[in-house]
DNA sequence: CGACGTATTGACTCGGCTCAAAACCTGTGG
DNA sequence: CCACAGGTTTTGAGCCGAGTCAATACGTCG
């Protein structure tokens, strides 16, 4: 898992990881080498806090290895996991739009690679940069079909289809039955990211077991079908099965 | 209610329409003269489509008066309702940045007036100008914020506290005590904003009653202490009671 | 007044949560 | 190699919130 990290560390320079970002693929190489030289590579430990809700935005993050947990509190200490980010995503950059505040907090579940840079080093390059501007809209949008549909799932899906649903999405559209995978991250982290109890996860997967074919053994999913799946989970949704992921 | 569309009618010319939006506000005069040139003011009766989901997006639209919901539906035939919108607000621009399809559908809900206006001009003018461009950045990241409120909501809050929670967004930040407000369209209508059934809504109505101070009588709901009903919401929110409500 | 649509109430079911106990892993040290 | 400690996952029993279906009340408009 991590040793991808590990492995390719030679190759791990600030400007290889920002020009593989799409947001920065349209800047001129100028821009993308401040952008490499105002930022850092950091490793973290499970557990390690990027910001907290509420908390001026200096920086902004992306992911190069592990996964990174994004959740609010509520004041009565309850904790809603909002999104699961992995290697390739950023965040923290909506802030910037937010007048500089976090919406949301930030933190690793296990060890994390990541590139710290800063807020105000892309802010500036959005208002003076279109086509900065434009990815920025670009990245945005796809942030907002992602929570539309997180919305839809939460009021329409059962504990049970929002798993499979969970699981749908690790799969990749062509690859051939029956397909093999492996659960990404804890179970309980899967059950908050799903908006439930991991004792509601554990029986809800009991049920998806019995309703369709799938097989769980530990954190491996074998799926022998996949419209037997998908129709299942998807006849609580708005779209079918290869509903686009969007990265 | 709708009189205000009446009365004001004289002065409703699409092009004073688009100057009281802030998409448009920074757009040079020309600019808002050709929006203007190309969009038209519609009149709707109650339950009129505006697109559906996964239609191709030729217009979008500004809410003049009346309300308009928000919604997706299911294969299995069940509705969710994404979101009410009403004077002020626009609606269905978001597809510009989706491929040009509409990512969910438009119904009124009460007769309206409307401005419909091309998409692809505005897809153009973000194009071409980086203040527009600006502009749509902040329109959806505006939008963005809301959504998230709305998944926090839905995941930590139960229905007598979206409800309270939905009245405290009715209040004006100065307002003194006692708060009389209307509720602005069916309560049928709300539950199914706020995620649940009419008849859950009755009783979660009800349990609010029994648990604050609030007075309801049939639209009008009188709130003769803030912070008892805040207190009584927001606990299970992360955000405190005047919690911004975003345009 | 009657009729229709909206809202409420009642009785029941079911899904998901809580609390508590057992089972299962995984890594550590003897 | 085994035993044990720590965490994670599963199972069990009971509860509570929300959905369903059906009946009743309310309001408003003709």
């Amino acid at each position: 898992m991590h040793q991808t990290a590990a492995k390719t560390a030679a190759a791990l320079s600030p400007l290889s990881i920002i020009q593989g970002q799409s947001l920065f693929a349209a800047m001129d190489d100028r821009l993308q080498e401040a952008f490499a030289q105002a930022s850092q590579i950091q490793q973290l430990q499970k557990g390690a806090v990027l910001f907290l809700q509420d908390d001026p935005a200096e920086w902004f993050y992306v992911i190069i290895s592990g996964w990174v947990k994004l959740f609010t509190e509520t004041l009565d200490g309850n904790e809603a996991v909002i999104d699961m980010l992995s290697a390739g995503h950023m965040l923290g950059d909506s802030a910037i739009l937010e007048d500089g505040i976090h919406t949301f907090g930030a933190a690793t579940v296990e060890p994390v690679t990541l590139l710290r840079v800063p807020c105000n080093l892309l802010k500036s390059a959005i208002d003076r940069d279109h086509t900065v501007a434009l990815a920025m809209l670009r990245s945005l949008s796809r942030h907002r079909k992602r929570q539309t549909r997180e919305i839809e799932s939460l009021t329409l899906q059962n504990a049970s289809q929002r798993i499979g649903c969970f699981m749908l999405r690790l799969c990749h559209p062509g690859q051939a039955e029956p397909i093999v995978l492996t659960l990404p991250y804890d179970k309980s982290l899967i059950a908050a990211r799903l908006g439930m109890k991991s004792e509601t996860f554990s029986r809800a997967l009991n049920k998806l077991r019995s309703e369709t074919s799938i097989v769980i053994k530990g954190t491996v999913v074998t799926i022998p079908n996949l419209e037997d799946l998908s129709g299942y989970v998807c006849s609580a949704c708005s779209s079918e099965f290869p509903c686009a992921d969007l990265g």
